[in-house]
DNA sequence: CGTGGTATCGTTAGCGCAAACGAGGCCCCG
DNA sequence: CGGGGCCTCGTTTGCGCTAACGATACCACG
């Protein structure tokens, strides 16, 4: 597992990937059990990594306001079979569109395990490119994040500016 | 955890040492298994450590065949009940006797428990100083030995020289 | 003597099972 | 509305059990 790091406008962003793709992108403070979890042998500095330098221009198109740039980074999805399932669902919700638990428990087949999709969610490895920060409470509150409630909110908001400043790039 | 080295006529002696006492003594080939055991958050270097200084005095003067220096070094002997019990039984055998595996057993009052015994001594951490070395098979046949049959003959002889040569000293 | 089979026992690894735990949601009651 | 109770379900954790494993020893054979 190689390591390398991103800084951002919420704060140093770490990056973990493997020969298979990219494995995890979090902050700081999810590093002891998501490093515990995914690297248990150990992670080392990656200089020129494929999986890390997409990643890097990613986050930087994406704080750039450019949400439209998604290139194909290949994942390693480490997790469960339904945790896989949850987590590539996720991605099918754009950016600053909002989901709620059950609603995505529902559209996964499985509208009574909204529990288990939440904390499916709570171990999303792949912050940001696996936008977990869109699922919200059925009310509209946002209930939790890894990366702190703070973050949440920011990555929501930016999402609706660069949405309003730019959309008829598209067009 | 910390660690220290010491060269003998059999090699590299690896030791560790916690704040409670001196914990292993082994020769490189057990390092990946007993380190594992004994120290699973790792090790340092340790400069100072009384232990560790008491330890290397003592293989100093055991290698210089002076049996009789046997300083109190606190151990902290991590095992067991059962290990413990048989351990601290090794500790009676004197330089260059030799015990079966079963009188061993008998010693400790559970005379058919013999491969429970051995399984025991195989885990020994000591080596040396908890002198596993003096336990041969009922026929006298060196049997096994972590740090091979080499060393275990090499140690043997090594206390049968020692006493020959200066058997006077304690008179 | 060598060989093979067997008894013996603490430890360990593996497995199955049950209970507890959430980044929720809904209903009901003040 | 705000709070308490309850439902739901995949995962995690802990526990108990069982089978396998030796740095053996002894006996019965050939």
């Amino acid at each position: 597992m190689q390591r390398s790091k991103f800084f951002s406008p919420l704060g140093e962003i770490r990056m973990l990937a493997s020969d298979a793709g990219l494995a995890a992108v979090y902050f700081p403070a999810q590093a002891p059990r998501l490093e515990a979890r995914l690297a248990p042998a150990g992670v080392r500095p990656g200089h020129g990594n494929i999986f890390l330098l997409q990643a890097e221009a990613f986050l930087a198109c994406y704080f750039d306001s450019d949400l439209e740039y998604s290139p194909d980074i290949p994942l390693d999805m480490r997790g469960t079979p339904f945790q896989v399932d949850v987590w590539n669902a996720l991605r099918e919700i754009g950016p600053a569109h909002t989901l709620s638990y059950g609603e995505l428990a529902s559209r996964l087949g499985r509208p009574r395990a909204v529990r288990a999709v939440a904390a499916a969610i709570g171990r999303n490895p792949l912050s940001i490119l696996v936008p977990c920060h869109r699922v919200v409470g059925a009310d509209g509150n946002l209930t939790g994040y890894a990366g702190g409630l703070v973050a949440k909110r920011f990555l929501l908001e930016h999402e609706r500016r660069s949405l309003a400043s730019a959309p008829a790039i598209a067009a």
